[in-house]
DNA sequence: CTTTAATATGTCATATTTGACATATTAAAA
DNA sequence: TTTTAATATGTCAAATATGACATATTAAAG
């Protein structure tokens, strides 16, 4: 982990360690926030292939177009089950989810 | 969906539309919960493997046994989040992770 | 430019998830 | 059996995530 990567994880609200000590965060916590971070460019990605606006999947996942760019913007506020919850309702296959968690961030 | 499945995902306690309407979830809402379970008992085959007790495994991601056991158990109270923080603090890889996506539950 | 659609940001009351605890059940020795 | 370690189940106050809303910013036409 270099420091521009530990810079944007905290400019974007990331919670690391009691209060601002990154070295507090475990490695399996450092790579939770890789992989969601990831999957949430991957959100964004799959919305646009298949053509659907925030607003339009917002609605097939009975929530709001604020919580989609959320959910897109790796804000740290957003679930894990949310963001795999938007992948799926987008079209996004367990085929391609499965690669997209082995593609690095 | 068969009968037995949607019987045994009852049982375990998921909620289920609004009241107990079965055809009220998604297919991704569906997907989710079906890839959660699959998880479930990804991570109990691997903390065994890597010869971990619940209790230790608790302690390595902050929490207490009573909550290992009930991600094991597929307990609808337990996030994504913390399965994949469980998998990931018990030694799992990517692309193990990757590999129990696609194997169906 | 102006209009309009899409996306982003901030806030908040409500809902869900959390660790912790007590206690029950099961498994493995001794 | 009795003891002891491991795991399961139920509960709850505190922490976190949620949809909704207002509003700001950006993008795309017209």
């Amino acid at each position: 982990m270099d420091i521009e990567k530990r810079k944007s994880l905290e400019a974007a609200g990331w919670k690391v360690g009691d209060a601002s000590d990154f070295l507090g965060l475990t490695s399996a916590e450092t790579e939770l926030v890789e992989l969601k971070t990831r999957l949430a460019l991957f959100a964004k990605e799959q919305r646009k292939t298949n053509q659907l606006s925030q607003e339009t999947l917002a609605h097939k996942i009975g929530s709001s177009q604020s919580r989609v760019a959320k959910i897109e913007s790796g804000d740290p506020s957003v679930s894990l089950d949310l963001i795999v919850k938007a992948l799926l309702s987008a079209g996004t296959t367990r085929q391609e989810l499965a690669q997209a968690i082995l593609d690095s961030v």
